[in-house]
DNA sequence: AACTCGTGGGC
DNA sequence: TGCCCAAGAGT
């Protein structure tokens, strides 16, 4: 086994974290909980990760529910493609492989939402097998330790890196060596102020050595957020509200939103003899979008006197809306009404 | 291969 | 406060 390797092992023995929900012994925990960790935070994920697997304990279970069903609980979690590649995953593996995880990187990566990295993951930590992870943590410990300047969000980075990682991997004790890694990147060696100090591996890192760990990694492609302007309009009866399927693009897909004003003649509505309230005008940010939602709240007398698509809307106890699966900002607005 | 996918933590 | 960025994958 090479050095580096063994003093991550060493480290992880004595500093590394152990107590996680999804640290046993069951490659389907592993593989939900990487699912929801992808650039998502730990302490967001934990009471997901419980609240899933105590509806859903298994693949079967999970292959055996709907994607409605799985959605409300992504809800308010984000990336919502997780969910339908987690649901769709199930059932495929329900169908062609007997109901468990593959152990080999081939099979894993043919399984949506799994990707290299992802089945590194469940290769190392799920099967003690040799995989490689690599995460945003991972990335930062190597390009650190050679001192890389490349941008780290590009594909050329990716790929060198991935060699590279593949180079380091020990030949026992995968679990702990792959849970090390990500614990020293999260742990020691920090996105700012790494504690170089405390480091297993600082007699190796090229980084510390021409003291430039706060120059790495370096980052390019800072996109701009463009302005998004929603107009939704919320029709309810005293105990139901009118909810919309999202179309199976941009953000958001296969959730639940309100219907857009656009779509619904405010005519006929205005003939139904609306009551109109208000409702403040807020600001949804996402990543990459600024969403500026505005709202309009109809309340209705007679719903079936609403003519409507049923394929595409459905009326919804208001108390069960919230449940659901919804975006943030409509869970919010349900939660206000 | 660059862009798109959400939301919240932490500083 | 606004900003960076988090156990990345799909296209």
């Amino acid at each position: 086994m090479n050095n580096f390797s063994q003093k991550i092992i060493s480290w992880y023995e004595v500093s590394g974290r152990k107590n996680l929900p999804w640290q046993v012994e069951d490659p389907y925990k592993i593989w939900i909980s990487e699912i929801m960790l992808q650039q998502t935070q730990v302490k967001t994920v934990i009471p997901y990760f419980e609240n899933f697997t105590s509806k859903f304990p298994n693949i079967e279970s999970l292959a055996k529910t709907s994607l409605d069903d799985v959605l409300s609980l992504w809800s308010g979690l984000g990336y919502y493609s997780r969910a339908k590649n987690i649901h769709k995953t199930a059932i495929i593996l329900e169908k062609d492989f007997n109901c468990s995880l593959p152990d080999t990187l081939e099979d894993l990566m043919t399984l949506p939402g799994i990707g290299f990295s992802t089945a590194g993951a469940i290769l190392s930590l799920g099967f003690k097998k040799p995989g490689v992870i690599l995460d945003g943590n991972v990335k930062r410990v190597l390009l650190r330790m050679s001192g890389n300047k490349s941008p780290m969000n590009q594909y050329k980075t990716e790929k060198s890196l991935k060699e590279f990682a593949k180079i380091l991997l020990p030949s026992t004790k995968h679990k702990q060596y792959s849970q090390g890694l990500m614990d020293l990147g999260a742990i020691i060696c920090k996105p700012k102020n790494p504690e170089c100090n405390m480091c297993p591996v600082v007699i190796d890192c090229s980084a510390n050595e021409k003291e430039i760990q706060n120059e790495i990694p370096v980052k390019i492609n800072k996109i701009e957020k463009k302005e998004k302007i929603i107009e939704w309009v919320l029709i309810k009866t005293k105990t139901k509200v009118l909810l919309k399927r999202n179309k199976e693009s941009g953000i958001w897909q296969n959730l639940w939103l309100l219907p857009e004003k656009k779509i619904l003649s405010l005519k006929k509505i205005t003939n139904l003899d609306p009551i109109e309230e208000d409702f403040p005008s807020f600001v949804h940010q996402l990543s990459h979008k600024k969403l500026l939602i505005s709202l309009k709240i109809y309340t209705i007398k007679n719903k079936d006197r609403l003519p409507i698509n049923r394929s595409l809307f459905n009326w919804v106890n208001i108390s069960d809306s919230v449940n659901m699966g919804v975006p943030k900002p409509v869970k919010e607005i349900l939660n206000k009404i």
